[in-house]
DNA sequence: CATCGAACCAACC
DNA sequence: GGTTGGTTCGATG
């Protein structure tokens, strides 16, 4: 099933600045301290993990839009599109408060579902 | 745990 | 059309 939006009156497919927007809203929701994953969106979005990757780095808006806080699933840290980009990322994100372990990998509890936000 | 290959999909050349 | 990523998964050592 594929996302769809309403706009002008039609009903089409999302395209790629749709998703965009998209998970841009969604990011919003990750409160500080707390992380996603890249599967957790793509899941959501019915889209591959790759394409979210792809998303977080169209994304002009950081830090404001929180594309920090999407990291890989295994809890690595994943990638950051600024140079240095990886070391911004993780300053960033120590900054706000999640847990790294001795392995630069992410606690678990630091890790938040975004289904939570829904009901 | 680290690494590998494959599937991934739009952007970029 | 081929390559390349802000990835993942399963298999393998």
């Amino acid at each position: 099933m594929t996302i769809l939006v309403y706009e002008e009156g039609e009903l089409r497919k999302a395209k790629i600045q749709d998703l965009l927007e998209i998970v841009k809203s969604l990011l919003l929701l990750i409160p500080m301290g707390k992380v996603t994953s890249y599967k957790e969106l793509a899941l959501m979005l019915n889209v591959s993990p790759r394409l979210i990757g792809r998303l977080m780095a169209m994304n002009d808006d950081a830090p404001i839009i929180p594309c920090h806080r999407v990291v890989k699933s295994n809890g690595h840290i994943g990638g950051y599109s600024m140079k240095n980009g990886v070391e911004i990322k993780k300053k960033l994100l120590k900054f706000e408060g999640v847990k790294f372990r001795n392995d630069n990998h992410i606690s678990h509890d630091s890790m938040i579902s975004l289904k939570e936000f829904y009901e």
